[in-house]
DNA sequence: TATAGAGTCTCCTGTTAGGGTAAGGTCAAT
DNA sequence: ATTGACCTTACCCTAACAGGAGACTCTATA
């Protein structure tokens, strides 16, 4: 039997870990004195917190580690974990990388004397006198990383009406705050025909800007816009939309090109 | 001037985050109505909001983030700090990868069916007979990350005093728990001469194991031994000490070979 | 056997960056 | 004047512990 101490010395837990491990039943000591409340393990639970260790170093939660042990003989199990884990390091180190990537270009703009925010001074904005559509809708609270699922629904629709397309898709916001789980969006395709549940799109003057690559820039391009419309003495009137001039299917991500629009007077 | 929910909307922050900002004072809204508590923006905080957005994906923390945003004036610190962040996460990818790596290991060895612990069995251990050292040595609470520099400290006593190295250097621990920041460490080398600062160090009987490669290793030994001494009805009988057969200033970590000693009766 | 000091106990608070929810006040349009 | 959307504060919750206080227990020595 090894005190606490002599545990933590050996497994390099701190006390306060062990402690904490011991009152969430990730590892509780093989023997607890009723009495005075002291932790004694057994040389086996060594290994335990071995493998516990171990399993930290590749980023399992606490939960997920629990869960393994509980399973330990289910080794299929946890293979599958161990894959999952793999895949997520993997996608970790991707993103990471991606992240390097661009915190390197704003260095190389620090070191040019240029400022960092510059990019915002190339999203050029456009006075446009956006066409009426014909179109047929679908609003809905959608999570929007759903979005693309819930276009396609509208696009089979199209195709088994027998519909006319006559431009390229757009897709109208009226969420009044951000929150990406519950976006408050209308998504729509302008067709010729003009059948019951189609209806009439009509924006009227709107400034517009093309945002080309990740939708991460979006942002940017909402905050130019408004500063746009704040300095030229124009107004908000209506929501704003996006229309999509490619097709997320086949375009990757940064070749994307998408047109906001805002209406305003 | 923004409502709370407008500039919500625009920045992609949610409700709770621009709460939160003006809470620690990160991004506090340009007037906040005293009688209602109603926050507004205008529309230059936009861009401020943008910034904070892009430097929380370079990983900053919303306390760097402050800090950069009050010295905005000064562009040396913020490219500094902007270098470092590069620097950590450059690092960040190199750990991840060599974790990778590992679990790449650990994934094969399950898929050839055998035990994720069994480097265990492959820990040698050794009865030996220690020999007794003249040894002049040096005990502090040290933090064990500056272990190499109190290494050094003793190094060089030996070579102003003169002194006869006669085995290679050595660290007995007497720390009760483990605690990284704060480890009762002596550090030791043995010598030929016996002047009033040596002492002799005589282990007598120990049960031995190799680690080669790197520290992290160190909880896995330790079981090893305390199972083996256990399974072999010994008692341990004194403090662990370390022999440090390679040079670790001019020896990759992994090519590391220290050896663990455990005196037992 | 008494005692000192090392070891251990529980309990409480704090950490990051907000999320969830409740109860209530405010704004703008009808 | 009312309604419904919008906004407010206040409280509790998250993961994986760290730090510290105050009290209890164990063990080695005198």
């Amino acid at each position: 039997m090894l005190s606490i101490g002599e545990f933590s010395k050996i497994s390099h837990l701190t006390l306060k870990t062990l402690r904490y491990y011991d009152e969430i039943g990730l590892l509780k000591p093989a023997f607890t004195d009723a009495k005075s409340g002291y932790r004694y393990y057994n040389i086996s639970q060594l290994e335990t917190a071995l493998l516990i260790s171990r399993l930290k170093t590749y980023l399992f939660s606490l939960d997920e580690i629990k869960v393994i042990l509980i399973n330990w003989h289910d080794t299929d199990l946890f293979q599958v974990k161990m894959k999952t884990k793999q895949e997520n390091l993997t996608q970790q180190i991707t993103i990471y990388s991606s992240l390097l990537k661009k915190l390197e270009l704003d260095i190389q703009l620090l070191e040019e004397e240029k400022n960092i925010m510059g990019y915002l001074d190339q999203i050029d904005i456009k006075l446009v006198d956006h066409l009426t559509f014909n179109i047929l809708s679908q609003r809905k609270q959608i999570n929007i990383s759903d979005f693309l699922i819930h276009f396609n629904e509208l696009f089979s629709k199209v195709v088994f009406e027998k519909l006319t397309p006559t431009a390229k898709p757009l897709a109208i916001f009226h969420s009044a705050e951000y929150v990406p789980e519950n976006y408050d969006v209308e998504i729509a395709i302008p067709i010729v025909e003009a059948i019951n549940e189609t209806k009439v799109f009509n924006p009227g003057i709107c400034a517009m800007a093309t945002l080309i690559g990740s939708y991460d820039e979006l942002p940017s391009i909402h905050t130019k816009l408004h500063a746009w419309i704040e300095e030229n003495h124009y107004k908000l009137n209506g929501t704003p939309f996006e229309v999509y001039q490619t097709d997320p299917h086949t375009t990757l991500e940064e070749h994307n090109i998408i047109e906001i629009y805002f209406p305003i007077k």
